[in-house]
DNA sequence: GTAGTTGCAAATCATTTGCAGTAAT
DNA sequence: ATTACTGCAAATGATTTGCAACTAC
């Protein structure tokens, strides 16, 4: 089978693109993080270990793992591109607590389904979807 | 019954706010505009008939309207909040193209109550949702 | 060697804020 | 009179870009 290195390896041959030590340190950063990430927290983790990393480089990587579809970039409420690991074509739903932000992911195949037939009924195909449901978590509730 | 205007003029005497003639300049453009407009494109289309309308305001004024539960502030693709018309209590939810990016508006009961047991199913409790179907628009499979 | 890449700093884009003057209460 | 509001310009925060030095191919 073929790692996600392979994976991003493959997207940079065929785009004439080259394999850097960035890079790589990048996408190793990137999965071994806590989902949802964004571009900064990612580049405040890899500072530690590579105080010589540019801003600007962990940006452009992680819109390469997004276009290679490693990465799938994310917005939640706030200002900032949120990434996470692309789980082949599985696609989750995220159910957020509004008080500590606490974020769980969960599948439903039932919604799922529903969703082709409400893409259907308006005869559009459907690419991909986004569903968030927003609440408090029970830790939340207690208080 | 009390109109949107009404509603708008009783969040701010709540907040001891004033009725001011860009607030009502801008909350009839909000209205009789279509949909998921940003701050700029409002701001933009106001300063035909209001030149001398400032920029901040439009967004401070937005940002009221999405307070007092007249709008809704909406997160698509691109970097812009988009406000809509709130529309009561009921939710609804969006079929996305790709392509023209032309929105169409759906309701669902049965996948709200889908929604409301997936919420369940993890303890949470349900304040608002979020869902959008990206795909493409039936006009532009054709081509 | 050549073409893509990096790190930096400066630029950009959407949005926010400070402030002096103005208008609603 | 008081207190909030406006318009402007400058500030902010996230992200992008130009460029000269560098590194993978």
């Amino acid at each position: 089978m073929h790692s996600v290195q392979e994976q991003f390896r493959a997207y940079l041959a065929k785009h004439k693109l080259k394999v850097t030590r960035q890079r790589k340190t990048i996408l190793d950063a990137f999965l071994s993080s806590p989902s949802h990430l964004s571009a900064e927290e990612l580049y405040i983790r890899l500072r530690k270990k590579h105080p010589n990393i540019g801003y600007a480089t962990v940006y452009r990587t992680m819109k390469l793992l997004a276009e290679s579809g490693i990465a799938a970039e994310r917005h939640f409420g706030d200002r900032q591109t949120r990434y996470e690991a692309n789980t082949g074509e599985e696609h989750h739903y995220h159910l957020i607590c509004e008080q500590c932000a606490r974020i769980v992911e969960f599948e439903d195949t039932q919604i799922d389904l529903l969703l082709q037939k409400a893409a259907s009924a308006h005869n559009y195909t459907l690419s991909h979807r986004r569903l968030e449901i927003y609440g408090q978590c029970p830790a939340c509730q207690k208080k």
